[in-house]
DNA sequence: TTTACTGTACCGACTGGACGGTTTAGAAAA
DNA sequence: TTTTCTAAACCGTCCAGTCGGTACAGTAAA
């Protein structure tokens, strides 16, 4: 008895908690059933709860951006420190994340909802913008010809699109090939004018 | 005299200038403004009347996912004439249609919305799945290489893509690059059996 | 050629439910 | 006893879809 009890949880992992909630409803029902109430629920506490933590939707929308993003930037720096500063290692660097990421079939649908957020949500889709522009501005200073490394992105950002949509999307093998192809692209005189 | 009088107009002509109505909601203000209500008063007429055409929402909604399909169809179909059947003449009318369509700015609001649109409608993201399939399907049977017609296919879908929701799009020298550049991939002995 | 009827196109008030956000009351840790 | 956090009832708005009705053109029997 006396027995002193800190705070079930803290704030921060609260939020993760209702980031994995929010998340989970995205890839299962999609964003049409991302409501207030359902975050709340899957997240085990209510909606005054939720809403302590974020003011309104929109807020918890950007934050879930954000902490998506975060996850893949991080794996993005990991994976650019390894490839070194080779020409064009940045480049595959993302390649390797985009492809890593968007082969998980969760992942895929979780990004399907978040894209479809950004129609609706114009800071959500901002902030992606900008994103979008920074990694162009790496992939114009990658060590290659700008233009060849601009293709290479669109291929990768290419697949992305039909991983996450369910566009067509190559089979195991194909990928395979794809991903050894862009390497080899990255590397060979064809792309070092 | 004694002129045969038709009602104002035909219900084909309706839908059509409720395609138009819709369609420009999608552009300015985007799919979560769509409402019944908006696109009734946009299109000239009633709700009741609106929904006279189309039952429901999705019905709406599919309709106008099959009339924007097929205007890029009817282009994929002439450009897809004009190339001929030279190994590579699909993909080439492939890239052509999806560079002018989604070059004009007004046309990549609009199909960022429908593409945005499909997370909440599952009837027309099926639909546009099983597009992508069979124009895989032809990019495979185009002549080429099937990895590498793959390849290029990614490459434009990612242009695409990028334009759509103008994430790092490229500027207009870039694209020229671009389209140049895929074409010369078409055609280029690497992309040959 | 009047009258009665049918089908098509369209109208707009209304309803029922969903959902974002507020408020209030209070528990629990500091 | 103040601060942090939770719970749940409640409010206002928005919106898809319903429904009773109007307008009018063609059809055909009388």
């Amino acid at each position: 008895m006396g027995q002193k009890l800190g705070p079930k949880r803290t704030a921060a992992d609260t939020r993760q908690l209702i980031f994995k909630a929010a998340s989970q409803i995205l890839i299962d029902e999609g964003l049409s059933s991302m409501t207030l109430a359902k975050v709340a629920q899957q997240a085990g506490l209510s909606k005054g709860g939720l809403l302590y933590h974020f003011p309104n939707k929109v807020a918890l929308v950007d934050a879930i951006f954000e902490y998506h993003n975060g996850i893949f930037e991080d794996r993005l720096n990991v994976l650019s420190q390894e490839e070194g500063d080779a020409p064009g290692a940045w480049l595959k660097a993302y390649a390797r994340a985009s492809v890593e990421q968007i082969s998980d079939s969760e992942t895929a649908s979780l990004y399907a909802s978040l894209f479809a957020a950004e129609e609706a949500y114009a800071s959500a889709h901002a902030k992606m913008r900008q994103k979008y522009i920074d990694w162009q501005e790496k992939v114009e200073n990658s060590g290659l010809d700008p233009n060849w490394a601009l293709l290479i992105r669109l291929t990768v950002d290419g697949l992305w699109f039909s991983q996450m949509h369910q566009y067509g999307p190559p089979n195991r093998t194909q990928q395979d090939w794809l991903v050894n192809k862009i390497m080899e692209l990255v590397d060979s005189p064809l792309s070092k004018i």
